[in-house]
This record gives C-alpha cells, structure tokens and sequence, in this order.
DNA sequence: CTAAGACTTCAAGTGGACTTTAAGGCAAGC
DNA sequence: GCTTGCCTTAAAGTCCACTTGAAGTCTTAG
C-alpha cells in the first residue's frame, strides 16, 4: 500500500484534515513523514484514528486516550498513575453500557406508545442506578 | 418531600447550580417555582436530570435531548422529524454499544500484557466494522 | 441594626476540540 | 511561464456547555 496523503486519510476516517493537524500538534499523533513538505501516511495511521474516534465518541477527552494508548510501552503503563485511571475508565464504560440499556429502552417504548410516565420511570431508573457508581 | 433548592438538587445530581440555571435558560427545563424569588425543584427534577445527564454523557447533545424527549407529547413524537432522530440515535446507540465492548477488551489486554500489537489490531477492528455504521 | 449566607440576574469569560483565514510552497498540465 | 489544486504554517475564530464575576435581594441569627 502506497502511503496516504492528509486528505485521505481524512476522508478515509471521516474527519477534516485540519483535525489530523490538530492531533499532530497536540502529539496525538507524531509527526507525520514528509515528501516535499507534505504529510505522507502510513495505512495504519487509519487504524490509530479509528481507535482515537471511538474512544472520543466514548467521552474519552483526547489527553486521556493519549494516556491511556499511546504513553508509551511498559513504563507507562506499568505505573499507578496509568493503572488507576484505565481502572477508572473501565468502570465508566460498564457504566456506559448500563446507560446504553436504559435509554435505548426508552427511546424504542417512545416510539411506539408515548406517555410521559415512561420518562419518568426512565429517569427514577437512572437515578436510582447512579447511587453506586459514576 | 419538601421542595429542593437549587444547590440540593445540584448536589443530588452531580451538577453544580449554575448549570441548572443554564438548563432552565434554554428551556431544558421549565422554568422553576419561585418562593420568594429563589427556585423550588420537585423531587421529580432530579429524575429528569439524571435521565439528561446520562444521555449527555452518551454524546447526545442538549438540543437533541430536549427535542428527543421533552419536545412535548404525542405532537412532536408523531413527526417524521422526531421518528428520524430517534432512529437515527438508536443507531448510534447501538453502534456504541459494540464500540465498548472492543474498547473494553482492550484496555483489559493492557493491563496484562502490553504489546503495541494489541493497539494496532483493537484499531483494525474498529476500522472494519466502521466500513458499514455510522 | 447589621452581618452572614444562600440565593438572584446578566454579561462576560473559559476549556476542549477543532475550523477558518491569510499568506505562501510545490508539482502537473497547458 | 502560468494557472490549478493540494498542500504548508501560524494565528485567530467558533461552537458547545458551562462557569465566573459583579451587583443586588431575602432570610435568619446575634
């Protein structure tokens, strides 16, 4: 596969090339390989902001999700610091998930029947749930 | 239950007063009674809350949230626009459901074992499958 | 009577994640 | 040689969701 310009690799991932300058900037990503100046793209660059996308789609903030995957090797990852807050992170998802359930539950009941009760009893669920986490 | 006052419900729900004053600004929810010019929330409030932050943290937007489900009764929910958005969402739900899953498996890998492979193949996945969502 | 403490409004400020603008570089086609 | 198109940088601007600040109101305690 022939390296990519930054406009396909934008258009590849669904982003605007100015967001994958953005990421460079910000060491989200490192800086790219140039020919005459140019960014020039490795394929798996697609895979990197794949991830990066879903994790920002998760509520993950783009200075997390450079912790949490690409603080490089073992160190990093060996630490309290990283341990604890992808411990953190994981509970969140699973508390995503429950959120995921609820609420799609009640978007599917207020298509078919609409009382105003359901988005009560909707959000007494939620509120009862957020007791013990989050 | 007595009424609450602004800071209690904000304490209930893990917001701070000002939001619940901006939320009332742009009519996320209606307008509070007064007693003697300060704001007095029904229990029920907290629930609407709680089903307003879980959908905030699901990447729903404010104007979505209150077009989704507090656009008032069976009007707005008999609409074509209101049955598009919800589809639209449901996808994008479960859509997000299946990017938990993969991210969860793996920062669970991370932990154990931290090969720069696992990255790479977690951002493959989620490549693929973003061929045919979203 | 006064001071503390929690509330009020309105306007301006903030933070995260980009996007837009301005000014310019480089390669290909006419 | 010039235009077209895609790229470059740096700086400023934008949008969303709030937060903060300033100035004032109400209630209760001393």
């Amino acid at each position: 596969m022939p390296p990519l310009s930054i406009s396909e690799v934008a258009r590849k991932v669904g982003l605007r090339p100015s967001a994958i300058r953005y990421y460079e900037q910000i060491h989200l990503l490192p800086p790219a390989l140039r020919s005459s100046g140019q960014r020039r793209y490795d394929p798996s660059t697609l895979h990197r902001l794949a991830l990066i996308q879903r994790a920002r789609r998760l509520g993950f903030t783009l200075d997390e999700i450079r912790q949490l995957f690409f603080g490089f090797a073992k160190v990093a990852r060996a630490s309290e610091r990283w341990r604890k807050l992808s411990e953190r992170k994981l509970l969140e998802l699973d508390n995503l998930m429950d959120g995921i359930k609820t609420l799609r539950r009640l978007l599917k009941k207020m298509t078919v029947n609409c009382d105003c009760e359901t988005l009560d009893q909707c959000g007494k669920a939620i509120f009862q749930s957020g007791r013990d986490s989050l």
